[in-house]
DNA sequence: TTCATATTTTTGTTGCAACAAAACTGTGAA
DNA sequence: TTCACAGTTTTGTTGCAACAAAAATATGAA
């Protein structure tokens, strides 16, 4: 007498399992900035955006919750965390040991058209900026980023990179327009295309760090005055 | 007509989500190695084992996927990952990285309280290691360089820490006997509590990145001759 | 207006049937 | 013994109803 299953196989991504496809989305959605930190979710509102049953978004979720990219601000309440200054602190600790190493490692074993893919990305980076597109900036950024720590050969080291990045997605907008007029990612950026030309692994980490605690210092001062 | 729920509430744990709990349980097994490597796993099989419906130990078994420590070696094969050569390194890289920088942190703030702490932690490891019982070293052995870590006071740090623990917590019992015989981590462990006593949180560092090292090493004599 | 309380709606979780497809088992040929 | 293949069983995923409880909303008192 019940009869269901599959009946909305149209719209759908070519995808494999369709919870991946949904938590995908998600994901990259995060690392942009879609959501605010605050952002409420719920199971049936994503089921329903994006043409799924509940399980498939449910997984999904589940997924973004098992790396604190969203929490649970009550027991029933699905939200995008707004980091405190010491959660802020404590991912950018993570981020300098995890990315300084992806950068380091890479830089080993980097040639000469890596270098210049590199440049490649950072001149769309610029052009950005210069146009005032902060959101094409910032994925830019993320290009540049990826590009260099993939040099690095390691999967795991990549997505527990990636991992940290979702979680500071949300909040990473903040950094624009006021840090870009600055241009000082721009500069730890060049500084480490040109470590990098110089096969000299230490200065691309130490570049890639500067950066990170740089970006660092300018979102902690947007950071929420919140007790943790 | 169909009248379902909650019949089962009695052999339950305390806990506030069903899944979280089988998730704890089947990630403390596997950190204590209780899984080898391409021990299969079926939703199923966990449901029945752990008296929970489907559900739950399907959000238990996609959360341990997330943190890659069970993979899909078929489309519908979930097994506990047997490391390459590759994948063992990757994972050593990031530990060193990781731990590296929670035990320099937490050496940091560390009191003497706490240096009596770790070193009882260790008298436990020495004996459980003259008792033959590896198991319960390898248990110590944990506690001892999380006791460490704790002191840093970052938890998302740590729980980066804690899923690459679970990833290696199959592999970990070749460690031993031959492992133990050496006594290098033995070693290690005290001239981290040296450093520790004499508030050096570098020496600590040092002296945790050559356990990690050390163990490595013994580690990938025993990996498979696969070709990843 | 502000706050407490009652009412309604919404929500996450659980349990389960259906389904297609994968994994397994047994059989027999070489 | 090894391998191929047919038949059988098992498996993950999906979709959904039921439920208790939380969240949102409405109501009314001060």
């Amino acid at each position: 007498m019940v009869e269901n299953s599959r009946q909305e196989g149209d719209a759908n991504l070519p995808h494999q399992r369709m919870g991946s496809a949904v938590y995908d989305v998600l994901r990259e959605r995060m690392i942009r900035g879609a959501y605010p930190p605050g952002h409420k979710f719920t199971v049936r509102g994503i089921a329903g955006e994006l043409d799924v049953s509940t399980t498939p978004a449910r997984d999904a979720l589940n997924r973004l919750i098992t790396e604190s990219a969203l929490i649970f601000s009550g027991p029933k309440t699905l939200v995008v965390p707004t980091l405190t200054k010491a959660q802020l602190q404590d991912i950018t600790v993570t981020r300098i040991a995890l990315e300084g190493t992806a950068a380091e490692y890479g830089a080993r074993t980097a040639t000469e058209k890596n270098t210049l893919k590199l440049h490649d990305i950072q001149r769309l980076i610029n052009k950005s900026l210069e146009a005032g597109r902060y959101h094409d900036a910032l994925w830019h950024n993320k290009e540049f980023h990826f590009e260099l720590y993939g040099l690095s050969g390691m999967p795991g080291l990549l997505s527990m990179i990636e991992s940290l990045w979702v979680r500071i997605g949300p909040t990473l907008l903040n950094l624009y327009p006021e840090y870009a007029e600055h241009r000082q990612g721009v500069h730890n950026h060049m500084v480490a295309i040109d470590a990098l030309a110089d096969r000299d692994p230490a200065g691309v980490r130490a570049a890639i760090e500067n950066d990170i605690r740089e970006g660092y210092r300018k979102l902690r001062e947007a950071a929420p005055v919140v007790l943790d």
